[in-house]
DNA sequence: CCCCAGTCCTGCGGGC
DNA sequence: TGCCCGCAGGACTGGG
């Protein structure tokens, strides 16, 4: 759940990390089977303790604190995994919390009920191989209509599973997938191939729109109530979806159509049937 | 190259 | 009321 837009509102909301030193690494008590932590806790801890944190970044749904030693503290949410300097939702899900000095923030805590989430500490060369361009597409607040066509251009797949694919773009996941392309007009089942340069701009048009108002409103917080901002509070982009979730709702777009639910790669996909349609006119 | 099913995990809500 | 089952979907893996 957390995409492109929750991970950059976490970004932002420990900013006050920065400057900080780690003064130590602690499992955050959680009773449940551990999140996988790379290269272990206590490696992880005596690598990581008095490093300073230098840069916050995001990498596509990571999120990034270079250390003074140079190597990169990475935070992979995945599902339910979040990134706080308040108190958490649920202390019972605490899985990891540095307690840092010098800097505004005090402490860094990673929760993460369902635990599929991961605490990663790469060096420069590991960082390259994880999360380089090799392996992780442009950001898709950077994207053009000609990178989108010259990246996805020529694959034949479903225009809205290759949007979910991280090395063709980054940040995008099932939630604001369905949203561009209904904000865009396109079909969710259109081959790429086989879309035109225009519904491309149309396509980059909508995604950049989409994402930044969702930043705007510091992401969708859905009815399951996990995702939260760094001070735990919710998003208010679930307000916004025209039509995530909504199948039998009337289209907003265009009032007469009804939003259906379609599965693709075993993923929920939400489109209107009549202002996306499935072949150009 | 692409597709599909399965895996990791927990909580919730629908159906009976 | 309570139990079971399916669903949620990010990243990855193995088989076709």
């Amino acid at each position: 759940m957390p995409e492109l837009p929750e991970v950059e509102t976490m970004r932002r909301g420990v900013a006050g990390v920065l400057g900080a030193t780690i003064a130590s690494v602690e499992d955050g008590g959680c009773p449940r089977k551990p999140i996988v932590v790379k290269p272990g806790l206590a490696r992880l801890r005596a690598r990581v303790a008095g490093a300073r944190i230098e840069r916050t970044a995001r990498a596509g749904k990571r999120i990034v604190l270079w250390l003074d030693g140079g190597e990169a503290l990475v935070f992979e949410p995945r599902m339910t995994g979040l990134l706080l300097v308040a108190d958490p939702p649920d202390q019972a899900y605490t899985r990891l919390r540095l307690r840092l000095r010098g800097g505004r923030a005090r402490q860094l805590l990673y929760w993460d009920r369902r635990g599929l989430g991961r605490v990663l500490l790469y060096t420069p060369r590991q960082y390259e191989a994880a999360l380089g361009p090799a392996a992780l597409g442009p950001d898709a607040l950077e994207m053009t209509a000609d990178a989108y066509r010259r990246r996805l251009g020529r694959s034949r797949r479903a225009v809205k599973v290759a949007l979910m694919d991280q090395r063709a773009v980054a940040g995008i996941g099932n939630l604001y997938a369905s949203e561009i392309l209904h904000a865009a007009g396109i079909h969710p089942q259109r081959r790429c191939s086989e879309i035109a340069a225009a519904e491309w701009a149309a396509l980059a048009a909508a995604a950049g729109e989409v994402l930044e108002a969702a930043i705007r409103y510091e992401g969708s917080t859905l009815s399951d109530g996990t995702y939260r901002n760094a001070l735990n509070q919710q998003g208010g982009y679930q307000n916004e979806h025209r039509v995530y979730a909504k199948a039998g709702e009337p289209c907003p777009r265009c009032a007469r159509g009804v939003i259906q639910r379609i599965v693709q790669a075993q993923r929920s996909t939400y489109f209107c049937s009549r202002c996306q349609r499935a072949r150009r006119s």
